[in-house]
DNA sequence: GCCGTTTTCGGCCCGACTGTTTTCAGTCG
């Protein structure tokens, strides 16, 4: 009996307990079979690895395939397979019981603890017989870890510390909150006069949606001063360790963050091996092994006698080097895109948006689809957030989509509000024509402040564009709150869910469908309604919603406000594959949250996501020529 | 335990930092 209950992480996460369990078990003789256990363990951590990085669920594809579906992931064979099969029939492995009777620790705590792995634990439980977390914490502060052999006062005192920071550490944080601050280190680190540039690196400049850490990477010819500015800052809370290439600090937020420090003629290959992920960095190394180099990130080296550095300044030389085209950071996930990178180097006389590593561009966005304004929720005028939209941010128009009636937290416009609403854009769009919209009310003493943006593809004061919208809520059983009369008389519309999040999943799916058979529908915004670290939103069959966007021509949000990016990365690279049509919103409620839109863009980067994609990079009448 | 244009054995990515190691093991990213 199968009960569709475990998570790729349950799966994954079972599996590093084996691989901690047997690194435990693993002594210090360099015999054959300890050397064969020690390939074991990191097997387990391989798959466990390759499972986490899988975008498909392993129990729907055990379910679907069987044994041999498993066997086609890599790094899972025939032992590990079978191990899968069984905690999906059971939610046991027999094997992991076994191996936990021998060393009855509570795996779980310490398989996170950072600074204190199963060696090191071997040895304290060997003496102590030390299960817990609470335990090992107990029992160094009674001063009794110093005594064991091979430990000593410092050691003790690190694992105290080590816990107290592990039960103090806050995981993952989101992309969106730490980005003020990541950008800050990068700008204080790069003017340094002993820096000559420096830069964000890791998953921050992988764009992910949350970020474990954060790295920096900087070049200078005196990486001691760097560290020593690095780990001085007032950002940094405490040092975890410096050397004399790299530092890695706990910040006043608690999350770690690591400098290292390189030479010019190494910044590509620390660039490259820093950026990650640890998958994609593993398989260029490979590459490079395959080819007679070592690529690490000092370069990449010929293994002469004398070794020589073949690459090692720029990114591209490296992966030149390795017979791949350069490959932009949000693809590095080890998800075929190296595939695509070797065939890509062959494809280097097509013309660009026919490369298949030319992603939708950062300043590619040419309006914004989901704005709300103090009609509603929002915090602003219409004509304050056209005027920001335009001027802060260089946008050619806006769509403005307050929420609708039935959401009466936001005091959701009804039938005529809505209609008022359109007739007030009508007539805002009137004036910016004559040019007397921004002027007269706003550019006095506000424009001193902002950063033009003008780009040369983009247009005109006068063409600047606000298009009737709203946020439609979908109801219960799929239908809209506002008749599709009302609806009509708008340039564009989108709905959304925005309640009812408990019904089960096809109830859901059907009600997003529903709403995508609607013909005064254009999008479908956020379309999960996931809360990124609050709530999972509510359960979709996304193939399912993808058919139907597509057969309705309806086109899908990826909601960029951070704590959403909804959709997410792997969801953008379905509606890619299958011909859905997207858009990138703020969904801002203030001038300022325009700036979510580089997230959005991330995200559809992340999703292998082209200009040609994504709607709203479209002037504002061909976006709406092209809608259904 | 996994894997294979050197396939069924013999390899398995690579280097920095820490501690007490006087040449290395453990841990991490």
């Amino acid at each position: 009996m199968i009960t569709m209950n475990k998570t790729n992480g349950d799966i994954a996460h079972i599996l590093r307990k084996i691989s901690f369990l047997l690194e435990m078990d693993t002594n210090k003789k360099n015999d054959r079979q300890t050397n064969a256990i020690n390939f074991k363990n990191r097997a387990y951590n391989k798959a466990a690895d390759q499972i986490e990085n899988l975008s498909i669920n392993i129990e729907k594809l055990y379910i679907n395939e069987g044994i041999g579906g498993l066997l086609k992931i890599p790094s899972i064979g025939r032992a590990i397979a079978s191990k899968i099969e069984e905690f999906i029939k059971t939610g046991e492995i027999n094997y992991y019981n076994q191996l936990k009777s021998e060393l009855p620790i509570n795996v779980d705590e310490f398989l996170n603890l950072e600074g204190i792995g199963p060696k090191t634990l071997r040895l304290i439980y060997d003496s102590l017989k030390i299960k817990t977390l609470d335990e090992l914490y107990d029992a160094a502060t009674n001063g009794k870890i110093k005594t064991i052999d091979g430990f000593s006062q410092k050691k003790e005192e690190a694992i105290l510390r080590k816990i107290d920071l592990y039960r103090k550490s806050k995981g993952r944080f989101l992309l969106g909150e730490i980005y003020p601050l990541v950008k800050q280190i990068e700008k204080y680190l790069s003017e340094l006069d002993c820096v000559k540039r420096s830069v964000a690196v890791g998953s921050f400049r992988r764009m992910k949606e949350t970020i474990g850490d954060i790295d920096f990477l900087a070049v200078s010819d005196v990486p001691q001063k760097v560290i020593e500015s690095f780990v001085s800052m007032p950002e940094v809370k405490e040092i975890l360790g410096k050397g004399s290439s790299k530092a890695f600090v706990k910040l006043n937020n608690g999350i770690d963050s690591d400098l290292l420090v390189v030479p010019e003629e190494s910044y590509g290959a620390a660039l490259q091996y820093f950026t990650g992920n640890k998958e994609h960095g593993i398989a260029l190394r490979k590459i490079a092994q395959s080819k007679g180099l070592r690529l690490n990130e000092w370069g990449l080296f010929t293994l002469n006698s004398t070794e020589n550095r073949i690459a090692g300044l720029t990114e591209e030389e490296i992966y030149h080097r390795l017979d791949l085209d350069w490959i932009p950071p949000e693809m590095r996930e080890s998800k075929g895109e190296i595939e695509l990178a070797k065939r890509e180097l062959e494809n280097t006389k097509k013309p660009r948006e026919d490369r298949l590593l030319q992603l939708l561009g950062y300043r590619d966005l040419r309006g914004d689809l989901q704005v709300h304004t103090n009609n509603t929720d929002g915090k602003m005028a219409i004509e304050e957030m056209a005027y920001y939209a335009k001027e802060k941010f260089g946008l050619d128009y806006i769509a403005i989509t307050d929420h609708t009636k039935s959401l009466k937290i936001t005091n959701g416009l009804d039938e005529g509000q809505i209609l008022d609403q359109a007739n007030k854009i009508s007539e805002l769009n009137d004036k910016i024509k004559n040019d007397d919209l921004f002027l007269d009310k706003f550019s006095n003493e506000k424009t001193a402040n902002i950063k033009h943006k003008k780009n040369s593809q983009r247009s005109s004061n006068a063409s600047f564009r606000i298009l009737s919208s709203a946020e439609v809520n979908i109801l219960k059983d799929g239908s809209l709150d506002i008749p599709n009369n009302v609806l009509d008389k708008l340039d564009i519309v989108g709905a959304a869910i925005h309640s009812n999040f408990s019904l089960p999943i096809e109830m859901q799916t059907h009600r997003l469908i529903t709403a995508a058979q609607n013909p005064s529908i254009d999008i479908i915004f956020h379309p999960t309604g996931r809360i990124i670290n609050k709530r999972d939103g509510y359960p979709v069959d996304i193939p399912k919603l993808m058919e139907s966007a597509k057969d309705t021509d309806t086109v899908l949000e990826i909601d960029a406000h951070y704590d959403r990016l909804d959709l997410k990365d792997e969801y953008i690279k379905m509606a890619v594959e299958n011909g859905v049509r997207l858009v990138i919103d703020s969904d801002a409620h203030h001038q300022i949250h325009f700036a979510f839109l580089n997230l959005g863009v991330a995200q559809a980067r992340r999703g292998w996501a082209k200009k040609n994609e994504i709607l709203n990079t479209l002037p504002a009448q061909n976006l709406l020529d092209n809608l259904k």
